[in-house]
DNA sequence: GGATGCGAGATTGTATACATAATTGTATCT
DNA sequence: AGATACAATTATGTATACAATCTCGCATCC
């Protein structure tokens, strides 16, 4: 995005702008993410590219394999039952103290990047409007006033993008549901209970569009071995 | 603890052994960290030494501050509140799981966990005691088979010992409650709905114990103005 | 002809050197 | 005597250099 020699990056901003990457699947799952290549990307040195990758790796979206580099993350079918298992803990509840403390300002914010990510979805701008999708449930979390919480979700949420990369099963329609769209109004009408029902849906339903009866596990080693 | 030269460190080690010197008030809220002082302790270069410190950065245990250095964290009233928040999200339905899946050898680490924590208390070895006690809440997530929610709480409840070390009231008699032993008989029953509850109870017990209600901030913050 | 062993190239792991910012001590001025 | 400005020291931020390890091609041997 901002390769430009004048842009003092930082490890931080670099993290945060490969999360990015990662999140809209311009990055897909397995990309080898060189730390010379990387370091002529952004001006820097692998120094700061290392700190980058480190967090990443930190936040699961990217697996360091010793003396072979940093990848972008391949969850496997074990893995991303455990994230949908953790959302399923954090997000409903989270969701009902949200509706109950939301201001109209926040309101407003939500329904900018519902409006953002349809105008996406029309460009057909996929990888945006999942990274918006995401930011979305964040956005909630923030309202909720938690931000501990919000982090444990903001990597469950970039976690969960690549899930949808590796096994999205439903090729067309991706966020046709309007599920965003009826947490909105339950937060309108203050309705806690209504909202924490909706979560818990809405994520069953992110479940259920993926196709994780792959019993042949291990993707990530035969998956490598067949991308090199 | 392990600061012979022939000692091969890794970033990785490093950052445990430090965690867990955080983890048993070895390292109090607002130590100084210095780069090559650690450096100097683990016989290895300032490079491992920051990857270190980042790690634990990330996992909220160590506070970073703009060419000052990283500090041992200490958490606001504001960011306890939180921690118990999202640990009372966590962990009473991940108890569930663990009880109904537990295997009798299961039983017997979490046995031998409360042991060793009562053989501590009474050795007088308090910080080794809430070490041990704060590896019985990961124990459970372990046995839950959820290694994500695992990570989550294993952070959760490190920052939760820089909590009790920072507001903890009650002076004597620290983990005299039994809760880890009716967890047990529970998880002895593979009764999940009673565990679920327990480690509810335990959880709030443990929140109502601290005194959070001080608005004036603690040592952290006359420390931090001193410093300047 | 296929498989195995070896070596050159490339990439990561670690340490060190340099640059930059903050702190502290000292000297001077009012 | 107190305060302020400046210099010296210390510690962190970043880059670069060196070492170790892996990949891959090529030659050799069976």
């Amino acid at each position: 995005m901002n390769d430009l020699p004048g842009n003092n990056w930082t490890a931080e901003s670099v993290a945060s702008d490969l999360e990015r990457a990662i999140h809209e699947h311009r990055l897909p799952p397995g990309t080898k993410l060189g730390e010379d290549e990387l370091g002529e990307v952004y001006g820097i040195s692998r120094t700061l590219v290392r700190a980058a990758l480190q967090t990443l790796g930190h936040r699961r979206l990217v697996e360091h394999r010793r003396n072979r580099g940093a990848f972008v993350a391949q969850p496997t079918v074990r893995e991303a039952r455990e994230v949908f298992e953790a959302r399923a803990l954090l997000e409903p509840r989270t969701a009902r103290s949200a509706a109950e403390r939301c201001t109209p300002q926040d309101i407003a914010i939500l329904r900018e990047h519902i409006r953002a990510e349809h105008a996406a979805l029309a460009a057909g701008e996929h990888g945006k409007a999942l990274h918006l999708s995401g930011r979305f449930h964040i956005e909630i979390a923030r309202i909720a006033d938690q931000s501990t919480i919000a982090a444990f979700i903001s990597e469950l949420v970039v976690r969960s993008s690549l899930i949808i990369a590796l096994y999205w099963q439903r090729r067309a329609a991706m966020c046709e549901s309007h599920a965003h769209d009826a947490l909105i109004s339950a937060f309108e009408k203050r309705d806690g209970g209504l909202a924490e029902d909706l979560m818990k849906n809405h994520l069953l339903d992110l479940l259920t569009s993926l196709d994780l009866r792959n019993v042949s596990e291990m993707p990530g080693s035969l998956r490598e071995a067949l991308a090199r």
